[in-house]
RNA sequence: GGCGAGGUAGCUCAGCUGGUUAGAGCACACGACUCAUAAUCGUGGGGUCGGGGGUUCAAGUCCCCCCCUCGCCA
């Protein structure tokens, strides 16, 4: 038994997340934590919401209310959807808490006392009207290469020429529209990134396991033009956690708060207070290598977007402090998911998200066709067809009917229990060597983190169950040997349950019914398989199922399809 | 423009350090079965592995050039 620290990259507070951002972090990291459950080891899963910075600010205005209260609602949302999705938190936390604004400063200072920490005085855009410095984006004015009147401050959306925000021409605030704008001095904390290039970079090179997705990153913003750069770590803003506090090694930095790049990954340690506040559980054993977290395996899961935050930023937080942090031994990381041809897109409401897929179909659909066509290698890409044929296909023909058809059967010839007499014979024994040599290749995907691989044999082990059902026909030998097809019904009662354990981690729901079903809370692992093919004993009574999967119809396709294709531009 | 990732059957994808007739699922065709959510099981057709050179006894797998897609950066 071993112990696994598990966090999921935190999704921002503002808005309900698609499919895509599910599929890139929360869900294979659930996958995961309930995979190690399973077979036995100790498991902290953590997440949160990432909640500072201007984007709240402004999307908390937008909803009339103060930004605290915006978050608190948020966060209330976002937890009850990931509830829906049934992803196993071992507690869902925020990077506004007390404890993360107390962890956050507390690294600041022991940064800057180890020298990592930069003052550096600066020209920055800010609003008379709006009363506040605007970050590059959020100043709008015409493009100076091509004329278009809408580029932001940071690029041009129409020529994609990467701008400065005092090259605008006519440069506005798109807070209120106001062009009262001026640059203003104002003095900004940097870490010293630079510093740790050399540290960051063995690192990196001795990690040879990791998926090329996340060290090709990694490599490049290393070692790409003027190689790793100093990043500020502190902005013009009120929301967020203060960078002036008592104990700060330096003065002037009143009304500035962190980046919440800087503050966000240190929210996976205070999630962890946050979690031991509430359980009463010990969270440095997790974190402190001195404290019992040195024999703690770590994996974070993310978007290839957050990929630099994760092998970089983070790390330099972590090393950088010269204290005793765990430091994250695997970063499993995804590429994008699309939507039909395009974009998830959230101002144009394009796509499925969270809530609205809830509202559509359970979450077993969802985890399983997001996590059967995970974007490991490449970009994949989301269409109705390809999931309702995958849902159909793979759930309710393969999985759902096989439950279907073994449970009826032995309802109406035997009853509802499982029945008594014959014996294995060949055919058994070659489903027990399928099964076998399918559920240790399962086993090894599923540490290896490899989900579609994962997947694929898991599928396997279903069709396995058809395949041998087949051939054994007991509704044919039923006729003329009864207790023949008693053994082989026994066989796969039990069979239904070690489905419902196997398949847990991808369906959890499903699972739990098949199990509910069978009529018992056994959940152990089938390591011996033909020890598990008898766990239901005979006379043990079960019950026939609801329909575990119904099909997704054609109308159903064509209606959402058009439902949720957004408006394009 | 630079960098990275991709371009393998109609679709979605496997193919490790080069080595017998290039694989899987779906879709399609035919057959079997009739317990089951018109479900299941079997068989089969279908690919000059983006294009062109080269290295090698042997290349989807290595090298060079080109084309296309996606992303990151300038």
């Amino acid at each position: 038994m071993a112990r696994h620290l598990i966090t999921s990259a935190i999704p921002y507070i503002n808005g309900i997340k698609h499919l895509g951002n599910l599929v890139g972090s929360q869900l294979p990291a659930d996958l995961y934590a309930r995979y190690l459950r399973a077979r036995g080891h100790e498991v902290l899963f953590l997440c949160a919401t990432d909640e500072h910075g201007t984007p709240a600010e402004l999307a908390a205005a937008k909803a009339g209310k103060p930004v605290a209260e915006y978050c608190t609602e948020m966060h209330a949302v976002q937890a009850e959807i990931a509830k829906g999705f049934a992803l196993s938190f071992d507690h869902f936390g925020r990077s506004s808490s007390p404890q993360n604004h107390a962890l956050t400063q507390a690294f600041a200072a022991r940064l800057a006392e180890q020298g990592l920490i930069r003052e550096v005085v600066e020209q920055q855009m800010y609003s008379v009207a709006d009363g506040r410095f605007l970050p590059d984006r959020y100043i709008e004015g015409t493009c100076p290469n091509c004329g278009f009147d809408s580029a932001r401050g940071d690029q041009c959306d129409n020529c994609t020429k990467q701008l400065d925000p005092v090259d605008l021409i006519n440069p506005r605030s798109t807070v209120s529209g106001s062009t009262d704008l001026e640059l203003r001095e104002t003095k900004h904390l940097y870490l010293r990134q630079s510093q740790m290039k050399q540290r960051l970079s063995d690192w990196i090179e001795s990690k040879d396991d990791w998926p090329v997705l996340t060290t090709s990153i990694a490599k490049k913003w290393l070692n790409d033009g003027d190689g790793l750069q100093d990043r500020g770590i502190t902005r013009d803003l009120k929301w967020g956690v203060p960078a002036q506090f008592d104990g700060a090694p330096w003065e002037g930095m009143e009304g500035k708060v962190f980046y919440v790049w800087f503050d966000a990954p240190i929210e996976y340690i205070a999630c962890a207070q946050e979690w031991a506040e509430g359980t009463g559980a010990d969270w440095e054993r997790w974190w402190r290598t001195d404290k019992g977290a040195d024999d703690v395996t770590y994996t974070q899961f993310m978007g290839k977007d957050n990929v630099p935050f994760h092998t970089l930023g983070f790390p330099v937080t972590i090393l950088g402090s010269n204290q005793p942090w765990k430091l994250v031994d695997y970063i499993k990381s995804f590429n994008y998911l699309n939507y039909d041809g395009g974009q998830f897109s959230t101002s144009r409401g394009r796509g499925v998200f969270m809530d609205q897929a809830l509202e559509l179909l359970p979450a077993d659909y969802w985890r399983w066709w997001l996590l059967s066509h995970a974007p490991e290698s490449a970009d994949a890409e989301f269409t109705w067809e390809n999931f309702q044929q995958s849902a159909n296909k793979d759930l309710a023909d393969v999985l759902g009917n096989l439950v279907s058809r073994v449970t009826k059967f032995c309802r109406s010839k035997f009853g509802e229990a499982v029945p008594e007499g014959g014996t294995w014979g060949a055919a058994e024994e070659a489903l027990i060597a399928e099964l076998e040599s399918r559920l240790h290749a399962y086993e090894g995907y599923m540490e290896a983190m490899e989900v579609r691989k994962a997947s694929i044999e898991l599928r396997s082990l279903w069709v396995a169950g058809n395949e041998y059902l087949q051939a054994a026909a007991p509704w044919t030998v039923v006729k003329t040997d009864p207790e023949q097809a008693a053994a082989v019904i026994r066989l796969a009662l039990n069979l239904i349950r070690i489905y419902a354990v196997v398949s847990k981690p991808f369906i959890p729901g499903a699972a739990a019914s098949m199990m509910t079903g069978m009529k018992t809370g056994d959940w152990s692992w089938p390591t011996d398989l033909r020890a598990a093919l008898t766990a239901l004993p005979v006379g043990h009574a079960f019950e026939v199922p609801e329909v575990l999967f119904r099909k997704i119809t054609d109308d159903e396709r064509a209606e959402w399809q058009e439902r949720f294709a957004g408006t394009r531009a």
